[in-house]
DNA sequence: GATGAATGAGCCTTCATTCAT
DNA sequence: TATGAATGAAGGCTCATTCAT
């Protein structure tokens, strides 16, 4: 009981950062300001992360793992390359419309110097088990050879952008639509 | 003659902005840097610009227009729409590669809540010329029936990604790779 | 056996608050750093002593107490003035060079407002029997007719500097020094 | 005259950095008491000076300047040693009188880790032609054979200590005082 | 007695902005 | 217009102290 309290300080932390940096930005997210939202004191922050730099970067780092958790729900490596893609093209699209928040974070995030480069890294490294599909794809003759950049640019960044803008503009994507961006998305990458 | 000096004194604090912005990111931009760097005194920042965030958005929005008027370099509305296209990718593809620093900044402050929402929205209709060339290949049947989001994030928004990332990673795309973009982005958009 | 180690606690917080007020300064030893050093936690230096302030002065006492009993080992009121000064001369100078930590402290303390005047000025109280030395001295005729303080900054300061610059220098003092020094002491306060 | 304001703002960040820490302490002497105290803006400080540490620093090498100039003040390398010393030795004494708080900023700060070495060394070089005095008397054979350092602790750290605890106590020194305390001295060092 | 997580006042420092020149 | 010294509010962070366990 101990534990969760303080797993419940920590996460208040962090959940508190997540939306006072979505909202306000990073540099007009003050300590203070996120400390209040977590119901903590200042000081507390510096219990559980060194200082703001490593708060960041320690959400950043959390979030983008389980980003790539949850991309691979229901993802079996024995299923044919469309299949595998179809389950995760919808798991991203899942995430980012269930999870915007930490969506727009991540986003924010990767466009920043604030966040180091050792760790955008690993945050590519968590995908592995889709580059590992889209080779087999290249080997079975579906996936055109392209490489994995260009797969991702053509495949998955579309719908990104597409559920943000989406919410941003507080409409919403039709079935129709999500069956046309897959099939798009699966027609720029195929042979 | 003045004028001209005036004119000089205003370029050289918007291009030290650009300059420091993106070296150093918006909040470790201090504005005694960028008068330094612009070789003028802090004060005169404030003869141009109201504040800080409006020398910010300014800068974008100038950005934002001289991209505009860039893509459509060489583009006539009397073109074949696949014809039309061509062109604007192209110049879309050669304004990140040529202007790269303007690219990045134009990035960073499109996920940033310091560009006003009114500001963003003018950069989205400065392309008008682009979504009424859609829309003609949609009445000729030639380009899919997505609305325009859809159809920038599929045929546009990945270019601008590749470009991007090789310039992170300081690789170059090949004619190629280029080539294979093209037909990738057409092909994600006509029918 | 509880209350060994409890006085072992409260002894273990006093030396390594000497520890590490000296090797960092009074401003730079925060009382969590005292307490790790001590084996401890922070909240229980709040049960041996007020606050920091009650600590350093704690510790300046307690060591001011030890000096002044040091300086009298060996030293007997039936001596000739000459002997007597000569065992309490070498004591002091031996403390000096034996604890040179606890010197170090007392002399950082002694030029400081940290220290509570009323604890500065028990610690002079302390070497009475000196004084009372000088005083035989005087009326004997041998010691001349200066003010107590004077004869002190003549006749002991001098070697406590010495031996503080030595150890600052990482330099010795060689025999010759030593009883170069005593010689010069009792020549500044002799007639 | 704009220079003069400049100098003046300066001096008095100095000043008021003087009293505060005597009065108060390294530690308990913040920036913005300083300012206060000097009537300027806490941001002021930082125009003239890097950091806390750079001031007080500055503030000791001042100091230690202008007392190495002040206490050779009517001394003349042509004077007799003990002419030459006499001049010297009553300067020294007569700049601790004169300015108390300078020397007790001094000796605070000769205690302290906060004045970094370099800064400590050049202090010892100021007084150079005292040294050079005293070997010149040694080379007479009328100064004792000791090095500078007990030269130094027997000869002149004792009326310093006498002035500074003459200040503490409210006390004054007599003309009897002074004249016996410069005997000694002399006595102490002379063959 | 003992702990150590939590607190929050207060410190040093930065930097957008102003204004006298 | 142009300057740049001066401002002072506000930010990140520390640390003496407390209190529930």
């Amino acid at each position: 009981m101990e534990k969760v309290k303080v797993q419940n300080k920590r996460e208040a932390i962090l959940k508190a950062t997540l939306k006072m940096v979505n909202n306000h930005g990073f540099h007009a997210a003050p300590m203070s300001m996120i400390s209040k939202q977590a119901g903590v004191s200042p000081g507390t922050i510096y219990l559980y992360f060194e200082n703001k730099e490593d708060l960041i970067n320690t959400l950043y780092r959390e979030l983008k793992a389980k980003f790539a958790e949850m991309i691979f729900s229901g993802f079996d490596s024995d299923m044919t390359v469309l299949d595998g893609f179809k389950v995760i093209w919808g798991n991203v699209l899942a995430y980012k419309c269930n999870e915007p928040e930490e969506a727009l974070f991540i986003e924010q995030c990767d466009n920043t110097p604030m966040i180091s480069d050792e760790n955008k890294q690993k945050g590519y490294q968590a995908i592995q088990p889709l580059y590992d599909l889209w080779e087999r794809g290249q080997r079975e003759g579906v996936v055109k050879p392209f490489s994995r950049i260009m797969l991702f640019s053509f495949s998955l960044l579309p719908i990104l952008y597409l559920v943000k803008e989406s919410l941003r503009n507080e409409t919403s994507l039709s079935t129709v639509d999500i069956e046309n961006a897959f099939k798009a998305s699966w027609d720029a990458i195929s042979l």
